[in-house]
DNA sequence: ACATTTGTACAGTAAAAACTGTACAATCCA
DNA sequence: TGGATTGTACAGTTTTTACTGTACAAATGT
């Protein structure tokens, strides 16, 4: 993994480095990334220089295909950067180190999109509703429905709740309320 | 689905219940729960009557043994709770319909144990570091370990951060900054 | 005590996801 | 322009996860 000599001391400390990453990769299914894709994001945080596709193949022993979607995963998620370094032809990557940043990105663009979905899920809901609502006579359906209009709106208060906690994430104002360490 | 005669109008709101339990089954992966899982839960939120183990695998289709262990999950999670009717022999469950505190718990358990975890790798490798560093002679190598020092103590910092997020959460300060609706 | 019902462990199967190797388009250099 | 290199689409394979059916233990009612 790394082109120095194995020196005891090199090889320490690459173990230690592959402790640490293993632990951290298990823990990022949180973030949505699959462990194989932390294992490779640890890999580039503690490369000493940008990694190449191929770099990164032999560091995991994984095939190169596995690396360019990985990479393309991270990199959507903006947890890694392509970097360009002259005179060298294959892409380059490295982690993008800003964790309050990728954390706010990652949380708030994954959450946004299913409360959007689901609010208007609702809402569609609510509206053949009101439809079925006006063409029944039977009143136990009309008490079901009565039910189900109660519920879709308590959905609606808390995907709204929701989304102002987001839009505390977003703004950056969580950052007034609890400061960056 | 429902025990009424299939008139027109229950058939609409069937599929006006499935259609809205679909969308919300697809984003609950957020909350850690499977789409299936997620199907089961909205069934029981809008069913009628807390439901019975052979009335979840009825509507949905699915073996009983999938309907005890997706019902054990969602309860798991605090979204599914257990409850009691006298003479009823089969156990009976119903959805906890406080979103907010299944929210809140949800998010606090998973993320709490993973920040841990991972606070406890970083603490270990440093120390490892620091042995590491004492021992040798070879110039690169205390480099690559100060690197190292420095990297992990910025994601100790990065957790103990989260922390305190979580703890916004965990404490319901939360709902002084974004009320409830 | 016995027969019946209910929930779940477990083993096997089906479906989904992760991973690989090949083939090829795009890019780069000469 | 042609030859070499690089990244990725795609098809095929392996591994993992989801789901089912059977078998049985625990609980219930008589």
């Amino acid at each position: 993994m790394c082109q120095q000599q194995n020196s005891n001391g090199w090889q320490a400390l690459d173990k230690t480095r592959h402790q640490f990453i293993s632990t951290i990769a298990q823990n990022m299914d949180l973030y949505g990334i699959t462990e194989t894709n932390g294992r490779l994001y640890g890999t580039i945080l503690f490369s000493e220089f940008p990694m190449t596709l191929d770099d990164m193949s032999q560091a995991l022993a994984m095939s190169k295909t596995s690396m360019s979607t990985g990479v393309r995963s991270l990199t959507e998620a903006g947890m890694v950067t392509r970097v360009w370094e002259k005179g060298v032809r294959k892409d380059l990557y490295q982690t993008d180190d800003d964790w309050y940043k990728s954390f706010v990105s990652i949380f708030v663009n994954r959450w946004r999109e299913a409360i959007d979905t689901n609010k208007k899920a609702a809402a569609d809901a609510l509206s053949e509703l009101k439809m079925l609502y006006e063409e029944t006579t039977d009143e136990s359906l009309t008490d079901e429905i009565e039910k189900d209009r109660r519920t879709l709106e308590r959905a609606i208060n808390y995907y709204s709740w929701l989304d102002e906690v987001i839009t505390l994430f977003e703004t950056g104002d969580i950052f007034n309320l609890v400061p960056k360490k």
